[in-house]
DNA sequence: AAAACATTTCGATAATAACAGAAATAACTT
DNA sequence: AAGTTATTTCTGTTATTATCGAAATGTTTT
């Protein structure tokens, strides 16, 4: 994986109400969350919500599902295991240690 | 590890240039890497290299050591072990899958 | 087709971050 | 103590991000 497509990775997950949200998401697994329901755990308003939400998704972490007026949003893991794997591997030096 | 405590060492990381100097630092080993070799590698101004060094640092990523005129950066290769660690923990729900 | 619901986009503001030249500090060398 | 080297702090500017109410959009129910 690419540096630069890493770095936006952690940008959008560096910020403590999107690392909320993604943990939620995570949590839910691959049936994933509704935008609502994240809304009222966090009790955050509909629109600064949807902005995170937009953030996460231009990195590749989530994406979406409608059913009916809901929509449901749903971690993108193989995005996760990539930045994961980058930390560890082009980062994380075991062997130096 | 908190969240936010997180979510901030991300964030700091989340950035191609502060990415890049902490893949350098963690390449570098306990030894550490002088700030002058790392402005060399990247190019960059020394003010501006300087200011994501204290980025860093602010999220417990560095550490410095001075030795003469020389100041070397040591990745704190716990912290980012930790991080890591609430990726896989906390967001990464293999169970789930 | 009107009302209700779920979510996004608009619009505006405030807060933070990034950048880099110039001046300052710290440490060594002569 | 003057000069050189290494790095940071100062200062100002520009750019990006965060926030959220209000209006708009898309979907279902009646």
């Amino acid at each position: 994986m690419e540096l630069e497509q890493v770095a936006k990775a952690l940008k959008e997950l560096g910020h403590p109400t999107r690392l909320a949200i993604f943990k939620r998401l995570v949590k839910a697994g691959y049936q994933g969350i509704a935008v609502g329901d994240i809304q009222q755990q966090l009790a955050i308003p509909g629109s600064t919500l949807s902005h995170h939400l937009t953030s996460l998704a231009s990195a590749q972490l989530l994406t979406q599902r409608r059913e009916g007026r809901t929509l449901f949003c749903v971690a993108q893991f193989d995005q996760l295991e990539a930045v994961i794997a980058f930390l560890q591997d082009e980062c994380c030096a075991d062997s130096l240690r």
